[in-house]
DNA sequence: CCGCTATAGTTCTATAGAGAAGTATAGCGG
DNA sequence: CCGCTATACTTCTCTATAGAACTATAGCGG
């Protein structure tokens, strides 16, 4: 079956740009999504009329933005969002080999209430949206480690408000996604530090005053639409953050 | 004049990433330096016989690893590296219209002293090496911000210790190069936390125990042998660092 | 049922070329 | 001397094609 296509947008925009624009686009609506392989680059240059070269160029520019994957012999994937680039990685959970642990999780709290403004306006919503708050302890060998604040947009996340706390496993975005049909693809995140006030100092086990890492996360649609919102904090004497810049 | 080069290594590697390989070793070498531009695509296609597909693709590795940048019509050139991306740029110091500024920066102590074990592992030397030990004050609109504490090997930094301090400008890395012979090309950094020390506290004019943002940097040449050794510290109150994740 | 082989499908490397688009400069006309 | 233009050179876009390298699978032989 012969399917000839077109690529939409300014004639004088490159040709591999907007075969990428529209690769793009059907990640974000849906119609391609984490784990479907892509067409091959044959398919796409006879449906596009484009040459292999143009079509890889176009390949190239979504793998630099690290939406798809490719695999010599296998195909074109389009990649599940991992979040293992996340600021929160650098609390490192070492289990007893030295290998990367993901600390269990317990649910505090979880209550409807309006969303608080600062957190309304990261959102993208109107002052006084009804919200879903969500308030978890995160542990390590049964030692708290980090305290965590979510707010969520309730209308879309009813289903997940009503669903039994134990149910919920220590993942929240598999449960979005297969839920509530909100699938979280990328994320802002800020790094800050302050002291730990009676609250969460309680919580974590420190001492009023003791520095905390502060990380705001803003969690997005494929289409940048936000999805939550989250404060984590956890001790600052176990946090290290490493980079390289040239 | 027609010089037919040929690429060295394993030729099971692909021709492109030999390529890459070669002109990544002649800006380690210094046959190609910050600022010079590199044979055009036709030049190398001619010399090392190659299509031009494919050394446009070998200058597309070094591009994303932002080694070299190009200019259409212009020309390819060895990118001058900028520390831009340094977490230092944190600690944001706006001027008056919002604009980034550098901040000034005294002097406090220049010293030869053998080199302490951690910072030699660090700079792979080793333990007893002479250095020279330099204390640093970086000041916005007068105010102490940042608190740096430098370690280099004595012996290629022989005319930068002989140097008047009042000389010394706010940038270092251009007086490696111009008067070592050393040019700093990549660093890796780290990120922790700690509380204020009375000698830092008293430096920064901060209360003893404030929480402080220490920025440990080591600093590399082209073929990633270690020059510098330096921490920062700076007040961690308002200190931010933003990042996207996919 | 297991293991091997052939095969079809995938991405990757590579070539050879044409023309578009952008940049610097020499030289010409005033 | 200034401003314009032609020119040469650069990177960028795009086509068309061939074969290598790699992967999954269907089917055959024991």
């Amino acid at each position: 079956m012969v399917s000839v296509k077109s690529l939409s947008g300014d004639a004088r925009i490159p040709a591999y740009q907007r075969l990428a624009d529209q690769l793009r686009l059907e990640v974000a609506s849906g119609q391609l999504k984490p784990g479907d392989r892509a067409p091959s680059e044959n398919e796409l240059a006879a449906d596009y009329r484009l040459s292999t070269g143009m079509v890889r160029k176009a390949l190239d520019v979504l793998v630099a933005e690290s939406l798809i994957e490719r695999f010599q012999g296998r195909g074109t994937f389009v990649r599940r969002p991992r979040f293992d680039t996340s600021l929160l990685r650098f609390f490192r959970f070492k289990g007893p080999h030295g290998e990367f642990l993901i600390p269990e999780s317990r649910i505090l709290e979880r209550e409807r209430k309006a969303i608080p403004d600062s957190v309304a306006r990261a959102l993208a919503l109107s002052e006084g949206t009804k919200g879903l708050s969500i308030a978890r302890l995160r542990l390590h060998e049964g030692m708290p480690v980090v305290a965590e604040e979510i707010w969520l947009e309730l209308e879309p996340f009813a289903a997940f408000a009503e669903m039994p706390i134990s149910h919920i496993g220590t993942l929240l975005y598999p449960v979005y996604d297969q839920l509530c049909g909100k699938l979280v693809a990328k994320a802002n995140e800020t790094l800050t530090v302050e002291t730990a006030s009676d609250r969460t100092a309680g919580l974590l086990g420190v001492d009023r005053g003791t520095p905390l890492i502060v990380i705001d996360r803003i969690a997005r649609g494929y289409d940048g639409t936000p999805i939550e919102w989250r404060r984590s904090r956890g001790r600052a004497d176990q946090f290290t953050y490493h980079t390289e810049i040239r």
